[in-house]
DNA sequence: ATTAATTACGTAAACGTTTCCGGAGATTAA
DNA sequence: TTAATCTCCGGAAACGTTTACGTAATTAAT
């Protein structure tokens, strides 16, 4: 109720206002022993600074924004939780933004956060954003912004990013090498980068194994989502030839377990699924999943951290601080080549045919 | 580079600083033709207030901070995202701190949020926090606190939960039904209300259909995670003749799946699982996990609810301001009775005997 | 002993906003 | 005409902190 600040500190010790900040921040020009009292009675009246001040003065908020489509996803929750884990030790505070893929809300958030609420902004561009103009609003500040996984490429500003190419030709000739010739890709926004070059991943992929490249079976995702879970549903149907899907992002790859699931596919007899995820429990479904797994936690840490180096240095970083890590392809069940074993498939479908 | 604040607005338009605040604020002593003249240049000009200033000035900050355990979960993250979104709508920032299961670490951000940097505070307790003394904290300083699912019982605080009791109770229930008689019950820190409520449905289940508690089926998760992924393994080795296992949260759900597939254990023929859950691939695992599914996206908007009500009043809240949410069965195959059909655990057996 | 350097602290301005107080000018009432 | 009211705006203080500058007292240098 009665809020303890430097004044308070100050006349309960007989000192000025500005000896007890000095002291508190260990200023060369106080002698030791006033520190150990100052010190002394701020933990014991369990003195906070009030950070708006000291923000004000400064002009530093010790805050870094992180905006994200979504957080109800294990890519953007362990990318936060490696954005915290360095801003905890860089003694920062995280503000956290959800855009819900929806353009008008990043943009209202930018321009909030271009008043020097805070001291940098960490990015994941929602699929809609096609309009770029609001990262130059906070270039105009001053205020450092780093892409990650989700990065917008027109703009010179550091991204981190994953091997989304090479994740991509992987992940077809998975399918390839596995005896899928008729392989789905589902995506989505085609505007982000990063949807781009796992397309361009996977068109790479069937050249390389001489399997034309059918348009029909590149399905993208809208940004209104009520229709997204049955697409793939919809293309199996429609496409019955389909023996492989590719899924850009982890929710395509459950949809498209539900559809087979629905339309008596047995997976990987009749269809091999494989699905950019960072499922915990992909080891755990039926069958198990195969993923290509993005160092999440790790995309965070390193996203954080370079922008802690522009934010510390005070100046704004070019995309020579971009960093591109690699993706893991993890081979389970749902892509076991159907003429290498008789009796799993059987098991499997057995289990799936109920 | 160069900010544009109040005083640049003011000499542009040839107008006092006070003036242009209060036409900005829409203060009623403004003409409405000055109010248009300052709104259009500062929209031309990008204007947005200085967030430290105003806060410093109006003491309130328009942040909220919510202190959780972990991230990579879909609990909390659900639950986020339900609090952002009441956040949103409120024009509030949302400032995240994660604790780790830490004591110290929540301890340590409680410090810092009692410094009038945050206007209230949402907070999940540590399964390590034993002593609530923090709280006080806050208490002392008027900060409203709203605490939800890991709440602690002695305070007289706001808490939304769900009905743990008789989840606990339907769970347990639940397993006797489908016939188990040794039901191991796995839990976390047994200082939570959640967890001791919980438990207190298990017995009562146990006692109502007269199946004697026993305390070596009741293993409690430690602090330290290391050993936590091979204990429900450890308990299933140490008791054959365990039939049921009821997962108070979904990692001991999950490990237990893990434990039984490296001991060659069938479910739900061998043993039957139930856990706490909001996997959204619940229904894909092998075999579909039966869960107790809490409501997060709700609990976290109803918390953030109660929460705003204390902060626009500006006053503390008392524990009268609670609420309940409930929980929901969701039956699947993890649980199936095995007496009805005997063709499904075959199927079942021999995709997980591989 | 006088001057210069050093130590340890205080004074006051500044950050950008909000708001209390007041005041000039216009309008109305008497 | 004078007084009262109202409309619209400016001056200045305040929020709590940091920091440039100043200064008294002590120590070192000459």
């Amino acid at each position: 109720m009665k809020p303890v600040n430097l004044k308070k500190l100050a006349q309960e010790l007989n000192l000025s206002i500005a000896t007890v900040s000095r002291a508190l921040n260990d200023r060369y020009d106080i002698s030791q022993p006033t520190k150990d009292r100052v010190r002394a009675l701020a933990n014991k009246l369990n003195y906070e600074p009030n950070h708006h001040a000291s923000s004000l003065r400064r002009n530093k908020s010790k805050t870094i924004g992180v905006v994200i489509p979504e957080v109800d996803n294990h890519f953007f929750s362990l990318a936060i939780k490696g954005i915290e884990e360095v801003a905890r030790r860089n003694n920062y505070h995280v503000l956290i933004y959800l855009s819900h893929e929806d353009y008008q809300r990043e943009l209202a958030v930018m321009r909030l956060l271009a008043s020097g609420r805070v001291d940098g902004v960490l990015l994941s561009v929602a699929s809609e954003s096609q309009d770029f103009a609001h990262l130059d609003l906070l270039r105009e500040r001053g205020i450092p912004v780093v892409l990650f996984d989700r990065v917008y490429a027109g703009k010179d500003m550091p991204k981190v990013t994953t091997d989304d190419y090479e994740s991509g030709y992987r992940a077809t000739q998975h399918l390839l090498e596995a005896g899928c010739r008729v392989i789905a890709h589902l995506t989505i926004a085609h505007t982000l980068s990063i949807s781009q070059r796992r397309m361009q991943g996977y068109q790479a992929a069937l050249q390389q194994f001489r399997v034309p490249y059918d348009e029909e079976l590149v399905v993208c995702e809208a940004a209104g989502k009520p229709q997204s879970a049955s697409l793939p549903q919809t293309l199996l149907t429609q496409r019955p030839d389909i023996d492989g899907i590719f899924a850009a992002v982890e929710s395509l790859a459950m949809s498209s377990y539900e559809a087979c699931h629905n339309l008596g596919l047995r997976i990987p007899k009749d269809v091999k699924i494989i699905g950019f995820s960072n499922l915990k429990t992909a080891s755990l479904l039926a069958p198990p999943l195969t993923t290509i797994t993005q160092p999440a936690y790790e995309i965070g840490k390193e996203a954080a951290s370079v922008l802690f180096q522009a934010v510390v240095k005070n100046r704004l970083v070019s995309a020579a601080q971009s960093k591109e890590l690699k993706s893991e392809l993890i081979v389970r069940a749902s892509t076991a080549s159907t003429t290498l074993s008789s009796k799993e498939p059987v098991a499997l479908a057995l289990a799936l045919g109920r």
